[in-house]
DNA sequence: TGACAATACAGACATATGTCTGCTTAACTG
DNA sequence: CAGTTAAGCAGACATATGTCTGTATTGTCA
């Protein structure tokens, strides 16, 4: 994939004047190591060692370890596989995959989430949080920038607070809304004018599955 | 992080009747190792034996195996951190960390890249698409679904589409518009009647960056 | 109850992979 | 030109890590 045709280039002690040209080998190290990266494999020293056609481990491992000098690259010294983002820790902190749920039907959130449609990649969650993503239908949080075909990602909880958007469930359909505490009373307030608040007694027929803890939306 | 403290279910020839039973160590496995792909750092046997307390290493690479077979996980034997997802169709589609740039300044988009302040874990681009992330400031594109303090993922690319949403430089600073193409002028248009159009003739001030292919909002 | 399957454990082994030391070539410096 | 630095090479070594073999415990099922 990244292999260099050239090859004339990396004959044994091959020139190389100004530390820090741009364009060159050591460029080319560090996109084939992103690349890797990006593709959820970590290479090894001897897979640069190869893609890049050098004859000896140690001259990828000393690309390796300059890009790890000037603060593009960090390691884990002595994992195998052990180069990774510069970024704090890791590579990115705590990501997680939760599952893409389809149609939440009464009582179905367990079942929904067995069933999943499909992952999202999320950042954040702690270890015990239990998450979920829907997609969003209707048109009544357009005020809070939650668009109809927006992904809302949850967290799984059975209460909330005032002011929080939450997923309830409203008979057998599952809703975003923001939650509203009146007086001995539950609110789901839309945000959009067009749509009527929906109130109800504590304890009815209402129940919350999460807080939406985030919102996307693809621009196809 | 999901080690498991309840360490007496885990003592020899511990019970297990059903072979499909739901929510099983099993899952927890798979999960952990799903969390760990999405991270970008596949985990090694011996490290979901620890994550999971066993006492052989053996009995975690049981468990990927038996994965494996069921076809919630692929691997390359032999590899190290040989376990992945499987190919196609599989839970999580090309899984892709892209920068988080911070202030976009005139001309910098490559120091920027060069220097992210962070990596977003973002799915769906294709293999050579050159991809970053920004916040947005400014009410500008609320109309649009896009609040201040959202992130936009933005595919790198010199020319846009007429409606498309995009990040131009204007002068010194990176801004998101929606781009219209009119009888020989580029119109910057924002999403909110406050705002007025910014209008450019061709080859003027302006540089299209990218076009906005995601927004995403965190509400903490 | 006895065969069988599923799970766990212990320990060894083979390979993959990071790391170190020493040598060589070429370009730049003074 | 001698000294220095950057880059590459060769080979060995140490560790990380996947894999195999054999044994033990427990529940299921005929």
């Amino acid at each position: 994939m990244a292999r260099r045709p050239n090859q004339s280039r990396l004959n044994s002690g091959r020139p190389k004047a100004t530390p820090r040209a741009r364009g060159t080998i050591r460029d080319e190290v560090l996109a084939f190591v992103r690349g890797r990266l990006a593709a959820g494999s970590p290479p090894t020293v001897r897979e640069v060692q190869q893609a890049f056609g050098f004859k000896a481990v140690e001259s990828a491992r000393q690309h390796l370890e300059a890009l790890v000098a000037e603060g593009h690259l960090a390691k884990s010294p002595g994992r195998a596989r052990g180069y990774h983002l510069p970024a704090a820790g890791g590579p990115a902190p705590s990501i997680r995959l939760v599952p893409q749920l389809g149609r939440v039907q009464a009582g179905g959130l367990r079942e929904a989430i067995e069933d999943p449609e499909g992952w999202l990649a999320v950042e954040g969650p702690a270890a015990g949080d239990e998450m979920f993503a829907l997609t969003v239908r209707g048109e009544s949080m357009t005020g809070a920038g939650i668009l109809p075909g927006d992904t809302v990602i949850v967290r799984r909880q059975d209460t909330a607070r005032d002011g929080e958007i939450v997923v309830a469930q409203v008979r057998d359909e599952a809703t975003v809304k923001r939650l509203r505490l009146r007086e001995g009373q539950v609110v789901l307030q839309p945000e959009n004018p067009a749509f009527a608040p929906l109130v109800f007694a504590p304890d009815t027929e209402i129940r919350i599955l999460g807080r939406v803890v985030e919102v996307r939306r693809r621009l196809a």
